[in-house]
RNA sequence: GCUGACGUAGCUCAGUCGGUAGAGCACCUGCAUGGUAAGCAGGAGGUCCCCGGUUCGAUCCCGGGCGUCAGCUCCA
């Protein structure tokens, strides 16, 4: 028989040949699994018809593959050493793989490392996997006679008609529905990281499981580099690196609302500033609209129906409130003031205030799940057939953003959801406005479809930041509902009413977040137009205290953040407090800069720009702060101290 | 919200088998007046998270609460 492989041309085969042997044929090395079509096939199955892939370790499907069978090993080393443990679920994740196993007594983390010895064994045993398919009184039976309740459990929730598939690696089965590596041996690397509690199924009724985290590589040098980039990430944690840079804090009784030190201000109101900046040009109007509403307006906006859960209630003479958790329908009244022109739209509403939301104890998280939070938030009300003109250029506010931050954006387009209200024809025209946007710049984008809200289609943004973590930002929001929930009107060309549509935008999203990560994007040595000290300046000795005093002055009258650390120390021990506090440039002042009228400029990092007329630093730090330069050079590793 | 672990100086952590506590760094003072990542010496700093219980006595043991962390769930 003859097959077509990606990227290899048409093979011809013996019949009866298995993808393994295709592979063999071919020669090509660490191939892991295939895919055909959208099925993904071990190597030992049969080969059929279909255009063939040939999926390796750089393949998420292979990774997939590949970690899978990583926590079957995991399953199998535990069973050896808890012949009692219950098995749950075991599947593959981003990074790794876990198992959800009840334990006759539950484990610590000082257990795993018997496990994770037990797991080489099972891999030194170099396993083949074997598939088979069981009829559901068979499956039901054999994993009710191993004493594997959960397993059971699961068999029972299957569809009548499903197939059941058990996968067999020496003494072990497991119910399993695939697909797998051929044999344990190809697990060259895995480590087991945590164990954490985890409910059967998600079910907070049922019972507690302990979930065992692990991950596996092909070869040890990639699982080096894995945890690697996760000790970095622990390193530029800004949970540890915004207290230590004096940015933020949080304290005890205000959980989930952040103390904003001054330095932390400095960068928040630069943020702001940015914004205004570019939105300014564009038209927008900045508003402040109150940050407490009565239940009235959350029963118009929908939020008591759909958001309650996640808002401050509070009651006073007998009235209840609401705290905002959105700008959205206060915006919306705002427009209902007056007796709106089709001359104003679209109509522009930005709002940088104070907005809270009941978020769940167990889920804050530093800046980035926080309960008090700030947006560079915006509503734009516009005429349906404005909608592709506004969904390009909040594009460009995105670009922009973005690209000053260096980092890449990926644009996934959220269609309509099952359950949505509004006309099929509105949602028909706003996708194809967000599409014909999108396509005009021919703009890469990933369609999630039935992912938008209820009330209209959506573009969500992901950033990926100087470690590849990718984070969800931006949103831009087509929403026919609220218009429609405030009796929206505006007066057209022909003198007759008409709803107008609104757009909800974020560019950063809540500031507190978009700060969390830049911290760690930049891992807390911000750009200069950023850092809160922007410039420090040490004289060598006392006699050069003024002058360094002259110069900080005049710095800070050219716009520059600049101070003097004239403490009595060392230059050495001045220099490397600078650097821990990542002040992006360190001025020297000793006898020859005074005479000379200049300073010895040090980057941070450690490179010496030699000495600068005083006058010519100021304007050379004006023009870069101006241009939101992006330097000095953030983004490889700026300890750059004590690595070899 | 649920499960588990944790909560000692500003930070990182030690310690008390129940008798009210210590180091390094940071901070302050003095000496040294310094040239690109830690000069020397001294000092100050603690409600051992909070409330209750057991005990002659609790930072330590027990219960409850709050918070943090890791997950789950939720949210998107």
């Amino acid at each position: 028989m003859r097959v077509e492989v990606v990227g290899k041309g048409a093979v011809d085969l013996a019949g009866g040949s298995r993808y393994g042997d295709l592979v063999a044929q071919l020669g090509v090395p660490d191939v892991l699994a295939v895919a055909v079509g959208d099925r993904v096939l071990e190597l030992f199955r049969p080969v059929e018809e279909g255009q063939v892939r040939l999926l390796t370790f750089a393949d998420a499907q292979g990774r997939q593959v590949f970690r899978h069978t990583a926590s079957h090993v995991l399953a199998q080393a535990v069973k050896r050493l808890y012949p009692k443990a219950q098995l749950a679920i075991g599947p593959a994740t981003d990074e790794g793989f876990f198992y959800d196993i009840l334990f006759p007594e539950p484990i610590g983390p000082g257990d795993l490392a018997a496990i994770e010895a037990e797991m080489a064994k099972v891999v030194a045993e170099d396993h083949p996997l074997r598939r088979d398919e069981v009829s559901r009184a068979q499956a039901l039976a054999d994993f009710e006679r191993a004493g594997e309740p959960f397993k059971v459990h699961l068999i029972e929730a299957l569809p009548e008609d499903a197939l059941i598939t058990t996968y067999n690696q020496g003494e072990f089965t497991d119910l399993c529905r695939g697909p797998h590596l051929p044999r344990t041996g190809l697990i060259k690397a895995l480590r087991l990281t945590n164990v954490a509690g985890a409910y059967f199924r998600g079910d907070d009724q049922g019972p507690m499981l302990q979930r065992v985290y692990g991950t596996a590589f092909p070869s040890a040098a990639e699982m080096e580099r894995h945890f690697f980039l996760i000790e970095e990430a622990k390193r530029r944690d800004h949970r540890k690196l915004g207290p230590e840079l004096d940015l933020f804090s949080f304290h005890d009784v205000a959980p989930g609302f952040a103390f904003w030190h001054a330095k932390g201000l400095i960068l928040y109101e630069a943020l702001v500033g940015f914004s205004r900046s570019l939105q300014q040009p564009l038209g927008y109007q900045e508003v402040s609209t109150p940050w407490i509403f009565k239940t009235e307006l959350w029963e118009t906006s929908g939020h008591s129906a759909h958001f309650t859960d996640n808002m401050f209630l509070m009651e006073s003479e007998g009235e209840a409130f609401g705290v905002k958790p959105m700008n959205c329908p206060g915006h919306c009244l705002l427009f209902a003031e007056a007796t709106r022109s089709y001359r104003e739209l679209p109509l522009k509403i930005a709002e940088y205030g104070p907005l809270t939301r009941r978020e769940r104890s167990g889920t804050l998280h530093g800046l980035l799940r926080v309960r008090g939070m700030h947006q560079d938030d915006a509503h734009i009300f516009l005429a349906s057939e404005q909608l592709g003109s506004v969904i390009e250029e909040t594009l460009g506010l995105v670009d922009t953003v973005y690209a000053t931050f260096q980092m890449p954006i990926e644009i996934h387009l959220s269609t309509r959801p099952p359950s949505r209200m509004g006309d099929d024809a509105l949602w028909d025209q706003a996708e194809a406005a967000l599409e014909a946007a999108l396509g005009e710049e021919r703009r890469a984008y990933v369609v999630d479809p039935g992912e938008g809200a209820f009330y209209g289609p959506k573009l969500d943004f992901v950033a990926t930041d100087a470690l590849g973590r990718r984070w969800q930002v931006a949103t831009i929001q087509v929403d026919f509902q609220l218009p429609i929930r405030f009796e929206l009107h505006y007066v057209d060309r022909d003198g007759k009413q008409k709803t107008p549509v609104m757009v909800h935008r974020a560019i950063m999203g809540s500031l507190e977040r978009f700060i969390g990560v830049l911290v760690e994007h930049f891992a807390g040595a911000f750009p200069l137009w950023l850092a809160p000290v922007q410039v420090r300046l040490l004289p060598i000795s006392e006699a050069e205290r003024q002058a360094a005093g002259t110069v900080a002055k005049a710095l800070r009258e050219g716009g520059v953040r600049a101070e003097v650390d004239d403490r009595n120390e060392k230059i050495g021990y001045r220099i490397r407090a600078a650097e821990k506090e990542k002040i992006p440039y360190v001025a020297v002042i000793g006898q020859r800069e005074v005479e000379a009228g200049t300073v010895a400029v040090r980057e941070r990092g450690g490179k010496d720009l030699g000495t600068i007329a005083q006058g010519t630093f100021t304007r050379d730090l004006q023009e870069r702060i101006a241009s939101r330069w992006s330097g000095p050079s953030q983004l490889a590793d700026t300890d750059g101290h004590g690595r070899a």
